[in-house]
DNA sequence: TATCTAATTGATAATCCTTTTCAATTAGAT
DNA sequence: ATCTAATTGAAAAGGATTATCAATTAGATA
C-alpha cells in the first residue's frame, strides 16, 4: 500500500486537522525524499524555498503523521530520529549505508523464527524491530572501488 | 561469552584506563541490572549509595564501555538510550514489555532470509538490527489477567 | 461572499539531555 | 613517599525538543 499526498490529505481531514500550506509542504518534503530525514534536515530543506516555515511546525507535523500511523522511524547506529513516510502495515527497512535510500519490505520468513524463539525462551512475543543495512545496487559499485 | 566484572577490569587495564572507584561503581550497576538502564537511571541508582558521583562520569564510563565494545544499546519505542552490558559477538535482544528484562540471543535463522532479500533487492547486506518485544515468562501471567 | 471562531502558526522561552571546561583530586608508576 | 598524567565533580555550554502566546488563517456558517 503506497502512501500518496492525496491519501495523507484524506487522513488529515478524517482526523479533523486542517490542510495548511505549512503542513502540506512538510508532508511533501517527507514524501519526495528517497532517504530518511531528521526534523532538522526537513527544516533546512524547506527553509530554502519557504523561509518562513517554523521549526516547531516541522516537529508538530511529524508528530501528527506519527499519531495517524503514517510515519516510519529509523534506528541507525548514528541516529534514531530520522523518518520516512510509512505504510500502516507492519514492515521493515533496508537502508543503504552509501546514499541513505530506504527500501521497505514485509516480514515473511520471520514467523517461524519467532515461533521457535518463543518456545525456547517462554516469551510471548508481541512485536519486533528489524532493519538491514548495507549498500544498494548503485552504491555497491562505489563501495567496491574505494 | 558472559561478561564479568573481572573481564571488564581486564579490558580497562588493556586499554590503559584506570580502575577508579567511580568507574567500577557504574560498571557494577550496569552488570547487576537485569533490565536496561538509561544514563539517568544509572545516575539515580548510584546517587543513593554514592551521593558524590557525577552525572558526567556516568556518561564518560558508558562511552568507555561502548568504545571497548562492551555495551549493548537498545531501541524500544519509548527510548533509544538505554543499555546493558553486552557480549562483543553479534547478537539480538528479547525485551519484556512488562518488567524490562533483556535476554540475548544469537542470530541463526537470519542467514537464509538475509540471502534471499539480498538477491531480491540487489542490496549488499552488511548488518542488521533485530529486537523482539513481548512478555517474559513471569510477566506473561500478569499480562493475561489484566 | 463576508463573517466568525477555533485551530494553527512562528518566534521565543523553557526543558530536557549530553558534552565541554577546568581546577582539584587520585590511580598507579617510579 | 613522590610524582604526573588521567580522572573527577560542578558548572557552563550546546543541541534537540517542547511549551507558551499573540497573531494569523482554514474552513464552517450565514
Ligand atoms: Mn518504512
Ligand atoms: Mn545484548
Ligand atoms: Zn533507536
Ligand atoms: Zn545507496
Amino acid at each position: 500500500m503506497k502512501i500518496t499526498e492525496t491519501g495523507i490529505k484524506t487522513a488529515l481531514r478524517q482526523h479533523g486537522y486542517k490542510l495548511t500550506r505549512q503542513r502540506l509542504s512538510v508532508i511533501n518534503a517527507v514524501i519526495s525524499s528517497k532517504d530518511s530525514l531528521t526534523p532538522a534536515d526537513l527544516y533546512n530543506r524547506l527553509n530554502r524555498h519557504y523561509p518562513d516555515i517554523g521549526l516547531a511546525t516541522v516537529y508538530r507535523t511529524l508528530r501528527l503523521l506519527d499519531e495517524m500511523g503514517l510515519l516510519c522511524k529509523l534506528h541507525t547506529s548514528s541516529d534514531c530520529n530520522s523518518c520516512t513516510i510509512g505504510a500502516p502495515d507492519r514492515h521493515h527497512h533496508l537502508i543503504c549505508s552509501g546514499c541513505g535510500k530506504v527500501i521497505d519490505f514485509s516480514c515473511r520468513s520471520m514467523a517461524e523464527f519467532e515461533t521457535s524463539l518463543a518456545k525456547e525462551t517462554g516469551f510471548e512475543i508481541k512485536d519486533h524491530l528489524l532493519e538491514f543495512t548495507g549498500y544498494c545496487q548503485s552504491c555497491r559499485i562505489d563501495h567496491m572501488q574505494s
